[in-house]
DNA sequence: GTCTATACTTCGATAGAC
DNA sequence: GTCTATCGAAGTATAGAC
């Protein structure tokens, strides 16, 4: 059998399932399309029959996962949620995310690596967009005065790099554990999270006002 | 003029020099062992005179970065360094490491997004003693009461993922600052080391214990 | 030690039958 | 729409002169 994704799907889908996989594996430079191809149960000439080239469909996954991470957050909180709650719910909800498809983790990651490389400028609007619901929310946090003032890009920055390294080094764990025996070093992932979201918050938390009533 | 590395140097070091530079920037599946040579000033059959062939070269390399990185943590902070002020020397002393030599950051990411497939098993002493000094030192802090209780492992990861990613998004966030004409998105990089070990020295800190004269 | 020239292999992409 | 067969480019590695 050589296909190892579900057959019942159509031959482009199972393609761009296959593609995934094969691409946050391996990434751009060390995917096959004969892999792809084997992986979604048809070979070569088919693959090129709906997909121009490798490069146009590596690009529209990395589009396509960049825009569901995007979306993630941006549901996750409204401009009206009180800011520590927002970022609690956008940690949670991007890791459940993640989780759920940990290739994106390897898009991200492997694109970042790349400066982007295989987007166009036009394409980049994409990228901003993520970056702005967490930074947003600290901005409507330092103003209300429950943070203390930080660069809001910087939180952004150290969310989506502790989640998407969590996810990226699972196999790097996997490996860890299994060399030296120790589960632990592959825990709970829904602790992480919750750790993530406790370090945030406690980190952006106001110092709070000095006490008038003493000395 | 083909070479970019100093002609001083002898050519197997020009070579190792080239091959970070090639690597970090293309991965092992992307780098060209031809523009390996052209970078440093030679051609193909000379580096096969020095290095017997690609993978080697590479695994070398990862190895010699690696051990940088470890070696820097383990330098930063001793067994009788307070905890808070271990983790914030720790912090500061990785950045510069990581600020004069972006490349280490490169090479891990890389390698943890491919499970260290490039490293054999003995090798892989070196990933578990990067992963032990930040532990460590957490384990210290929480022992003696100034730390909260957490997973000490979580700390390693949240403060290599933020630091590493810091680094291997500088071509991105140049990209970004040209796109939209936004130098705030490239900022003063010590600010985001000073911002990390706050973060991480707040998110600890143990809670206040309850006060008795109160009610 | 350093070079030129080339053997050998892999891989992206296409031609053309059904 | 789906396949087999194959082309041509690119890339790792080596042979052999100097």
């Amino acid at each position: 059998m050589p296909a190892s994704v579900d057959p019942q799907t159509s031959a482009p889908a199972r393609i761009l399932e296959a593609a995934t996989a094969e691409f946050a594996a391996r990434g751009y430079d060390g995917a096959r399309i004969e892999a792809i191809a084997r992986r979604a149960g048809v070979n070569k000439a088919l693959l090129y029959y709906y997909f121009p080239n490798k490069g146009e469909l590596y690009r529209r996954l990395v589009l396509e996962h960049l825009s569901a991470a995007s979306a993630t957050l941006e549901a996750a909180a409204s401009s009206d949620t009180p800011p520590r709650e927002a970022i609690e719910r956008m940690i949670t909800a991007l890791f459940e995310v993640l989780s759920a498809r940990p290739e994106i983790s390897d898009f991200v990651m492997r694109e970042v690596l790349n400066g982007w490389g295989h987007l166009e400028d036009e394409d980049f609007q994409v990228v901003f967009r993520t970056s702005r619901p967490i930074s947003a929310a600290v901005e409507r946090g330092i103003e209300r005065g429950e943070f203390r003032p930080v660069v809001p890009l910087f939180v952004h920055l150290l969310v989506m790099a502790s989640l998407n390294f969590f996810m990226i080094s699972r196999a790097a764990r996997a490996r860890g554990a299994r060399l030296v025996g120790n589960p632990m070093i592959d825990p709970e992932p829904a602790a992480f999270a919750r750790f993530v979201a406790d370090m945030v918050t406690r980190g952006l938390a106001a110092d709070p006002a000095p006490q008038g009533d003493r000395g």
